[in-house]
DNA sequence: TCCACTAGGGTAAACGATAACTCAAATAGG
DNA sequence: CCTATTTGAGTTATCGTTTACCCTAGTGGA
């Protein structure tokens, strides 16, 4: 910069102002300067006006572990209206480690980073309190846990998808349904588990609770869970299957006792992941607008970081059905195993 | 630091010493600065440091897109490495748009970036030209493009995982093997035909044009080429897929035309991602150890970063086959259209 | 013609931390 | 007991930009 000034006969504090776009600077100097930026390969540190601006110009996204499902398309959504902005997309995943977690939060306060985004259940380790504390701008996405009024979160109609789903199930004439819930402790779990349960009261159907299994939102879940319900002495004709991960699980446990989809058994996920349209059959799922959702989180935190206040706190967006080729009428009769 | 420097009653110097472990400090002295560093909720200014030491503490991972693939490995193994060094990945992807890749080189330059990774075709625009001609530290992963010894790659061995693949569909029977190739305008799409033709020649048995398919990597390209296959006079008794998204693609068609794997055709994949061990069935495929190229790119990157040199510039991690359940013997006679 | 005002542009002080250098006190050796 | 050496700690310049403030020359009005 100091080398333009030398070469443009001015001080850095003018071409300070044509690079910022300023007032304070005569035409024809303006349009001087502009050309020697041009013509040298001149780059602005980031470092100094960093330091002098207190804006580094990066934001974090902090999930617990890299899946490549759910989290995936919340980070393409966030990518997308970053890369407009000019913000950088930090990643960084705790793993569910404690220590890991606070050696970030530590990082997260020396102010280098504008803002936040929490794909996390944020009981941890007060990341919450401390962010708020701090003054630091952050969104939660992906209700967890309790709705709080504390700061700004994003959500989808999670009861509606599990009441969506079930009832789906139903319309196809199946009675009973299996479910497979994520950890019984969030939020989101009980969203979907009452939806299903709302379902089939207004269906005037029995909730059996040999029908209602516990997992953790992982594929192997979805495997071990749904061989409980095979082993049940009536197994369900359909299983809801919390979300797409456990979805495939349960796709695996049905080839490996050759039950067909949707032939034999109807399987519904919840996600729409980007890989639930790749299995086959492809899921029939519920979607949540995972990208849409990236993309608002990240709108409301460079509003946040740009000193607006936002009209309203938790924004939740609409799931909706997406049908595919896993669902159909209930099979008639036993399950037929070993007919490969 | 002011604040504490005071209650201590020294200068900033001495408390910056005792920040950064440096000598010259008494042991008292120290020890009562430590305690009040740890009393006082003080962080580093991120910003200071880096303008004064010049490094950022950042490295840019750079990608067309976020998939979920390939790309996800890779980060993941990326991941790991930084977390416990203490820098923070910043992810950006390009979407193939050029426009989008100069922006982000501007942004590299500013010095905010310690080092890069370039998970790219390495053609474009000129990245690593600029990065070379910046003394930027970079490794690139993938050899998406030629060999080069004018900075330091990370790739596997693809050739034999071409080789590998076709050899294991030849031992269990098959003798009309097709292939679903990546764009062939990329080395390494190149390479896994070049095994497979080397395999087959080997075998004794003539390359068949027909049954050799160029795709793009999506799935959808595994979808159509897998119908081409299968309108042939003739159609294979297997499929190699090219890579596992491909191969997702291949499993689709098959299921829309209620070809059992691995009964009526046998598929094998390439990259072996996360989800191919999820796929019904799980997905016999040639395995790239993508976490640990992820590593190792993001070792390399540290140590060049160090100023340390490199003893090997060109890492060639090996690919293994891995037997799932998508092989098996050929089938006898034509493929039995809608036997559902 | 003189004064007030404005626009263009410069000066210098931050921003927060680090590091080269300096200085004073304490220690050890003769 | 005095000097040489070590050790602990402070001074000050610096990293590259921005910005609050100041100055000067030109303009317009009275």
């Amino acid at each position: 910069m100091v080398e333009i000034a030398r070469r443009a006969g001015v001080s850095t504090t003018t071409v300070s102002k044509v690079l910022n776009q300023r007032p304070g600077v005569g035409e024809k100097t303006r349009a001087r300067i502009q050309r020697l930026i041009e013509q040298s390969d001149y780059v602005q540190n980031h470092a100094a006006r960093h330091l002098r601006k207190g804006r580094s110009g990066l934001i974090d996204l902090v999930l617990m572990r890299l899946e490549g499902g759910y989290d995936l398309g919340i980070m393409q959504g966030v990518q997308e209206v970053l890369e407009q902005s000019g913000y950088r997309l930090v990643v960084f995943a705790t793993n569910e480690d404690e220590t890991t977690e606070r050696l970030w939060l530590r990082r997260i306060l020396d102010q280098s980073s504008d803002g936040v985004l929490l794909l996390l259940p944020y009981e941890r380790v007060g990341i919450a309190d401390t962010l708020l504390e701090q003054g630091i701008p952050f969104v939660a996405i992906g209700d967890r846990n309790e709705p709080t009024t504390a700061f700004p979160t994003i959500g989808s109609t999670i009861w509606l998808g599990g009441y969506t789903a079930t009832e789906y199930l139903l319309s196809l004439g199946h009675r009973r349904i299996g479910i497979i819930t994520g950890p019984l402790h969030l939020t989101t779990s009980r969203a979907r588990l009452a939806g299903y349960r709302e379902a089939l009261e207004q269906a005037g159907i029995a909730v059996d609770p040999a029908l209602i299994c516990e997992g953790s939102y992982l594929l192997g879940d979805g495997i071990r869970q749904t061989e409980a319900l095979l082993d049940l002495p009536d197994p369900p004709t359909a299983i809801f299957a919390g979300n797409d991960a456990q979805a495939a699980g349960v796709y695996q446990a049905l080839y490996r006792r050759h039950i067909r989809i949707p032939e034999e058994m109807s399987v519904i996920g919840f996600d729409d992941v980007t890989y639930s349209a790749h299995m086959a059959p492809p899921l029939t799922t519920i979607r949540q607008p995972l990208e849409e959702m990236g993309r608002m989180a990240a709108e409301m935190l460079l509003r946040l970081i740009a000193g607006q206040t936002l009209e309203t706190h938790h924004v939740e967006l609409a799931t909706s059905l997406v049908i595919r080729e896993s669902c159909g009428p209930p099979r008639q009769g036993p399950l037929g195993r070993g007919n490969s």
